[in-house]
DNA sequence: GTAATAGTGTCTTTTAGACAATATTGG
DNA sequence: CCAATATTGTCTAAAAGACACTATTAC
């Protein structure tokens, strides 16, 4: 049962990153390179590569480090979502792949500005993209976008899709964007409060109609577990 | 980028492998060689190893594989449950291991019979067991704890640790076991019913007072999910 | 005032909890 | 009949849904 005695598998990262922008949720993917021997050249794929053991100290460290790469965010929501190894996932050979998704806020893109330039932001349509993926990535696309959707619908996530200080209308618009379904105000505003998920700033957001108050989370590492989902009439089965 | 610039991490799957037994709930360990220069000789270990590139087509596989050597159930229930990967968990170096999580009626083992010698059902208390484990085993068998204990809130995964045909008062004994509380019949007895989890033989289980009706899953392949947890006032966040 | 969005209140519906009552077997 | 467990019923409580109503701003 030595170690030697077997031909290592390749192992790397993946990252889902998702933001919101006007009004879609959106993913971030990456081109694959045109020259050199690399896989699926010019195809989109999720931001990721290889582990490299003397940078990495952990997987969670190596994702962090591919995400802050691409979007220079450093601390935003990071879940691990599963791994996806095979045969032949890889034409290189036996590949697993540790996948990660990550939330940002859009307002922090604008700040951190550095987007690769062979990165671009593609709208979720569905379980997906609408272009076909290089790799297995359609498959963890989808499991991603799944997993969020329906944790959504019991967790506060969609928070970490907005900046530091939003208004309880905002914070429902998220929620509305990912389930892709309108919630009720007052059940919402209630959930939420009673929820202690957010705290008052004390300070209004002005418009052409009656301010509302401006909210932060309470702690913003950590997201909260509501005991029931949205509307449980409506909610299905995952998978 | 190319993949010949770095050196592999090691690739191993370990399994959580549970099961029900004397009003318990339990645990598959292994125990490591002291033989040979394996770390942590003689120390008790979630069944596991290296993926085999040439047996494994997947990581599923390999994770099946590892279970029907130990227990020889071919059909469980399986559940991905996370990676660990770091540079400090394994002392021969950078490894990363997929953590998966298994369900096993007990009457089936006593039909495998062929447990390894090797192996023992511990049971388990608290979030673990007794023993200090191998490399990082005890987070690992933690997490596939919480796990087990958060989904059982809102899912049929019990049912999975019973044999084919059994009792609904057989079923809500082993989601008291896993849930480690009591739970109030008639509400359990509704929630079973009403989500069509369950359809009844027409045969009868007898015994020295009124016979309970048999039910058997009706989708023995896929779990059933819940709207609501048990007692949600009670319900805490994972983690 | 009007348009527009923020925020609140009230009533209904759904589902679980508490707990009691009835049912059926072996002895 | 008694002990023991199965199964059902009734009432209460908690939280969401539906929907209407009031509040506050810019203009």
């Amino acid at each position: 049962m030595s170690n030697h005695d077997f031909p290592r598998p390749l192992t790397s990262v993946d990252v889902a990153i998702f933001t919101l922008s006007g009004h879609e949720l959106h993913v971030l993917l990456t081109q694959r390179p045109t020259d050199g021997n690399d896989p699926y050249p010019g195809k989109w794929a999720l931001p990721g590569g290889f582990v490299d053991v003397r940078l990495d100290a952990d997987l969670r460290a190596c994702a962090m480090r591919k995400l802050k790469e691409k979007t220079g965010v450093v601390a935003p929501y990071l879940e691990q979502l599963g791994s996806w190894g095979s045969a032949k996932r890889d034409p290189r050979g036996w590949s697993a792949t540790h996948a990660y998704f990550a939330l940002v806020p859009s307002s922090s893109l604008i700040e951190a500005g550095a987007n690769a330039q062979d990165a671009r932001w593609f709208a979720i349509k569905g379980k997906g993209v609408s272009q076909k993926l290089a790799f297995d990535h359609q498959e963890i696309l989808s499991a991603a976008v799944e997993r969020l959707r329906s944790k959504v619908e019991y967790t506060s996530l969609p928070a970490f899709l907005l900046p530091e200080e939003f208004t309880l209308s905002e914070l429902q618009q998220a929620y509305e964007i990912v389930l892709d379904r309108l919630l009720e105000k007052s059940a919402f505003r209630t959930r939420m409060l009673d929820a202690k998920l957010v705290q008052s700033t004390k300070r209004y957001r002005a418009g052409p109609n009656r301010p509302a108050l401006l909210y932060k989370l309470k702690n913003s590492d950590v997201p909260v577990f509501f005991s029931r989902p949205f509307n449980p009439r409506l909610a299905k089965n995952p998978k």
